[in-house]
RNA sequence: GCUGAAGUGGUGGAACUGGUAGACACGCAGGACUUAAAAUCCUGUGCCCUCAACAGGCGUGCGGGUUCGAUUCCCGCCUUCAGUACCA
């Protein structure tokens, strides 16, 4: 029979599900592999052609391991908590619950159809009770911890109680707030139980505090900083403010030192390392106090330049600072208070925008350097950000260009520091070269041994020292929503206390809509008679997006367990991600707190791994191809015409910048009207049309004409300039459509949908054309136009194991070298190939060796069941077919060929024949001869005497096995 | 501006450590089969000159360099995409 893809794919289908073929075991002497998906918010809208192009690279790995021998986790679940889904709910009163599971349902049909290999035994699903129980639980775990900067990680808090009992918080090192207080272990047995609990909280890993949060009206919710761009909530875009609110917040940055380092152990594509370094932002330096005069206030500030110290001649405090209104004079009070004024009115766009210009306010306040004693003016200026480090800022600006604009534009002292910067009137030289001048006692020093000096001098002094800063802050953890984790925390005489373990979970209330109350509490304060022990208000945010995800990959190692997260035995064995696929917006996200919860649990002992994901790769995103037709509108007196012209024609009148009568004669086109204005009363538009009735870009007149009803009498004119018939039907030219690339969207028409393909063409073809589409990480636009060839491939496939009728014949002869030699050398490309992650040249491997075996008419069992083996990871459907039909069961039990390189020595070789470089002709010679036999041969050679054309050769290249190359 | 990735036929792309640039596929053109179309199969296909073949010239964003030999290495520049944004 001819390749009968529908009945092949469901029959497999069913069979690994009814077998449960690709159950990972629990136990197993074989090594382990776990490829880990990056797992789905399952929209509404279903998957498009885009989202499986990573899962279908996994799913082939995951075959591959197998086969290689490894006992393989590859498992799949759904982010099922977010936004969407509320909105949805709050727009048409369903319960995001409800939602959830349909959408969840169309993903798992959708992904069944594929033929992917996942374990569904272990399939997760964040929004489920018996899954979020777990999260609230390391939540629980976070509250009751708190980071040891001695032992350099997380304790439990009874480890601090403990110190505090001893020793008070003397001795005390801790990554924590900085409004801890000091205490002798006397005054601590004194403090009351709810003075305790305010100081633990300051120490606790996930915290409450009052904090500037993102705030987006629009949302009703507070967004975390990767949430929010240019000002705007990423989703939806709406504008987000500033805003002073009581938070949860996780206490990620105790951890940023070694979410740095880890970076440094794991192989992830570089420009997402770098992301997440520069997301972390660290700066080494020093921090140092600056006394302001006539007010005991000292404004501390962090630079990485401690050695310019001497070069400062103005301090600069944020706007925003809170000592701004304090430190203005009255005599320059109008000034300050109109600038901030100026400020305030900019959005963060503007000051963007403004980057180049500057602009700032004299407090009328000076400040005194610590290191020399002089006296120097305090300022305020936008630039600084009072986000940043201390928001105040010490100018240097001899060393630094942007001190340098501001010192220049308002007219203060440039000090030359080292006697190596050169042109400091024309700009600022940031050299650390040379010898320090102008600098007090650290006169003639070079760098390196001043930044040391000063930096325990100002320690000696008490003034500063050296100080590491981060850019990252920690991380807020509430939503003001309904579908996310509910915070397992009530509240009595308003501070927080956790549930009880064996309470958890602690289940979604109902509630009778999806918003905000009038009061503006969130939506959980709905809920009636919701409260802890019908007493103590439970905490009413939820948890962010980024809570289930951030532990998920445990959970798959032991989905069912109920006494714990995972078993410390399933731990131990699957220990952590052997390969992670998935998208780079996760960067700063998802990769870094996963990281973080990681590194707290491996802490705690819970896991053992400091990394979670030993190797990541980033699937490029597959951008829209949208095709457009062009409608030329001709406004008349007698009514409106509209023609649809061809691309070529389109391009034509572009070219000749609209109207041109002589074109619209070309075109045939009556175009009769009189009088003025005669140009604009035709025009020409591009418009979005369907990409599913275009075909290799030429348009579907029938379909087209069905696709909406004002279409259905569409005059086309064709490339070849003929017009349509306006009924339709007869023989009819070409339409060919326009094409930009831009991102697939519904609203652009650009949207491929898988199952339209696998209806057309099936799953296997699918698979191998969207790894053919090109490297897995390259962004690319959709265009199926190649998807034919895939096609005919796998038929051609299938064909080299049946006869002329079809029928299915393979023969038992002995195979030749040649089919040897095409086998082994697809073993050997698929093996290199896949270790390296190139999908797409094994395709064209695979469609070159069925070539080669077509051409040697070969349907030998011998070359032909391995070779099924071979491409068993790309095409499984057809493959597991051929499998059975050669007597062999169950595929996925089958081992992957072993390569050997016998088969693929040869002993001549064709050698191209370079002059000067230039390749002319080649030589068949035998591959046992070396340098001095080869070349005589090449000399020999009548042909190359001809090329040569009587010159001498000066000199014989020869590589064995490579090239000659002859120089005259 | 900074950081990162990329730039190869009409198109997607290949060439893995410097060694035959354009594999494989799409598209296109021609042919076979067919009453016809579809499907299938065969042939050709980087560009230029040439009726054509032979031969030749030019060709991996641009300009230089290293080398017997550069898509690959080095220097400078241009363009596109992504991330980031006054980070002290």
């Amino acid at each position: 029979m001819d390749y009968q893809f529908r009945e092949i794919e469901q029959k497999w289908q069913k069979y690994w599900a009814d077998n449960q073929s690709f159950k990972a075991e629990a136990n197993s002497d074989k090594p382990k592999y776990y490829v880990l998906d990056m797992f789905p918010y399952p929209s509404g809208a279903g998957l498009h052609v885009g989202h499986p192009l990573g899962y279908i690279a996994s799913d082939i790995f995951s075959r591959y391991k197998r086969l290689k021998g490894f006992n393989v986790l590859h498992p799949m679940g759904y982010d099922s908590f977010g936004l969407p889904a509320e909105q949805y709910a709050i727009q048409t009163g369903q319960h995001p619950a409800v939602t959830t599971e349909t959408n969840i349902n169309t993903y798992r049909r959708q992904l069944d159809q594929i033929g992917f290999s996942f374990d569904w035994s272990r399939e997760v699903r964040t929004s489920d009770p018996a899954y979020y129980k777990w999260t609230q639980w390391i939540f629980m775990q976070l509250f009751n911890s708190w980071y040891n900067l001695e032992t350099d990680k997380a304790e439990p808090i009874s480890t601090l109680i403990h110190k505090f009992n001893e020793a008070g918080s003397a001795d005390v090192k801790a990554a924590c707030d900085d409004d801890t207080r000091s205490f002798l272990p006397t005054d601590w047995a004194a403090f009351s139980e709810e003075e305790k609990q305010v100081e633990l909280l300051k120490y606790r890993l996930t915290y409450l505090k009052e904090s500037t949060v993102n705030w987006c009206a629009a949302l009703g919710t507070v967004l975390a900083n990767d949430e929010v761009k240019d000002g705007f909530s990423e989703r939806g875009g709406y504008p987000v403010e500033q805003k002073k609110m009581m938070q949860w917040s996780m206490r990620i940055t105790a951890y940023a030192d070694r979410l740095l380092q880890g970076l440094d152990t794991i192989d992830w594509p570089e420009p997402m390392k770098e992301m997440q370094r520069n997301w972390i932002g660290k700066s080494v330096g020093a921090s140092v106090k600056f006394k302001v005069e006539g007010n005991d206030k000292q404004i501390e500030v962090f630079t990485t330049r401690v050695d310019t110290i001497f070069g400062v001649s103005y301090l600069v405090l944020a706007p925003e600072h809170e000592w701004v209104a304090e430190l203005t004079t009255p005599e320059q009070k109008v000034d300050i208070e109109s600038y901030i004024a100026q400020t305030k009115k900019k959005s963060e766009l503007d000051r963007m925008a403004d980057a180049k210009t500057v602009s700032g306010a004299f407090t009328g306040t000076y400040v005194i350097n610590p290191v020399s004693g002089e006296r120097v003016q305090l300022w305020i200026a936008d630039y600084v950000l009072a986000g940043y480090g201390t928001g105040a800022v010490m100018g240097v600006p001899s060393g630094d260009q942007r001190d340098w604009l501001f010192a220049t534009h308002f007219n203060l002292p440039i000090i030359q520091i080292l006697d190596a910067q050169k042109d400091i009137d024309q700009q600022a030289d940031a050299t650390k070269e040379g010898k320090y001048i102008n600098s007090g006692f650290i006169n003639g020093m070079e760098y390196k041994e001043a930044v040391a000096f000063l930096n325990q001098w100002l320690e000696d002094q008490g003034v500063g020292k050296a100080k590491v800063n981060f850019r990252q802050r920690d991380a807020i953890f509430g939503r003001q929503r309904y579908w996310g984790e509910p915070i397992p925390v009530y509240f009595k005489d308003g501070l927080p206390y956790l549930l009880k373990e064996e309470e958890l979970p602690l289940v979604l209330p109902e509630i009778d809509k999806y918003l905000p109350t009038e009061t503006g509490e969130p939506p959980l304060a709905r809920a009636e008679g919701w409260k802890y022990e019908d007493r103590y208000e439970y905490e009413l945010s939820t948890m962010p997006g980024w809570a289930g995800s951030s532990w998920y990959w445990y959970r798959y190692m032991d989905a069912q367990n109920d006494k714990a997260f995972a078993s410390k035995e399933a731990v131990a064995y699957w220990k952590d991600v052997d390969l992670y696929i998935g998208g780079n917006e996760h960067a700063t996200g998802h990769l870094l707190y996963s990281r973080f919860w990681n590194k707290f649990l491996k802490d705690l002992g819970f896991v053992q791994e400091e990394e979670p994901f030993k190797k990541l790769i980033n699937q490029g995103m597959i951008q829209g191809r949208s095709n457009f037709v062009y409608r030329l509108s001709i406004m008349q007196n007698d009514g409106n015409k509209f023609y649809f012209i061809s691309k070529s024609w389109a391009d034509k009148w572009y070219k000749s910048d609209g109207y041109s009568q002589s074109l619209i004669n070309e075109m045939g086109i009556d175009f009769s009207f009189e009088g003025p204005n005669k140009e604009r009363s035709i025009s020409l538009s591009g418009i979005h049309v369907d990409v599913n009735i275009v075909e290799n870009d030429r348009l579907n007149i029938q379909k087209f004409r069905a696709w909406r009803p004002e279409y259905q009498d569409a005059v086309f004119i064709f490339e070849d300039g003929t017009i349509s018939s306006p009924t339709g039907g007869g023989q009819e030219g070409a339409y060919i459509c326009g094409v930009e690339v831009e991102k697939m969207s519904k609203s652009k028409f650009n949207v491929v949908n898988p199952d339209v393909l696998i209806a057309q063409y099936g799953a296997d073809t699918l698979r191998m054309y969207e790894m053919f589409l090109g490297p897995l990480e390259q962004s690319k636009p959709w265009n199926t136009n190649g998807i034919e060839g895939v096609f005919k491939f796998l038929r051609k496939f299938w064909r080299l194991f049946h006869n002329e009728a079809w029928e299915f014949t393979v023969s038992d002869a002995e195979p030749t070298k040649a089919e040897l030699k095409a086998l082994h050398k697809i073993i050997k490309k698929v093996q290199d190939d896949i270790e390296r992650f190139s999908f797409n040249t094994s395709v064209s491997s695979f469609m070159i060796a069925v070539n080669e075996l077509t051409d040697l008419k070969c349907n030998k069992r011998a070359i032909l069941q391995d070779l099924v083996v071979v491409l068993a990871a790309y095409a499984p459907h057809i493959c597991e077919e051929l499998w059975s039909l050669l007597g062999n069961k169950d595929l996925s039990t089958a081992q992957f060929p072993v390569f050997n390189p016998n088969y693929l020595i040869e002993d001549e070789f064709a050698y191209p024949i370079s002059i000067n470089g230039k390749m002319k002709m080649n030589l068949n010679l035998s591959l046992t001869l070396e340098q001095e036999d080869a070349t005589a041969a090449v000399l020999a050679s009548e042909q190359v005497q001809g090329f040569l054309n009587g010159a001498s050769p000066k000199k014989i290249i020869f590589v064995k096995g490579k090239i000659v190359n002859i120089v005259v």
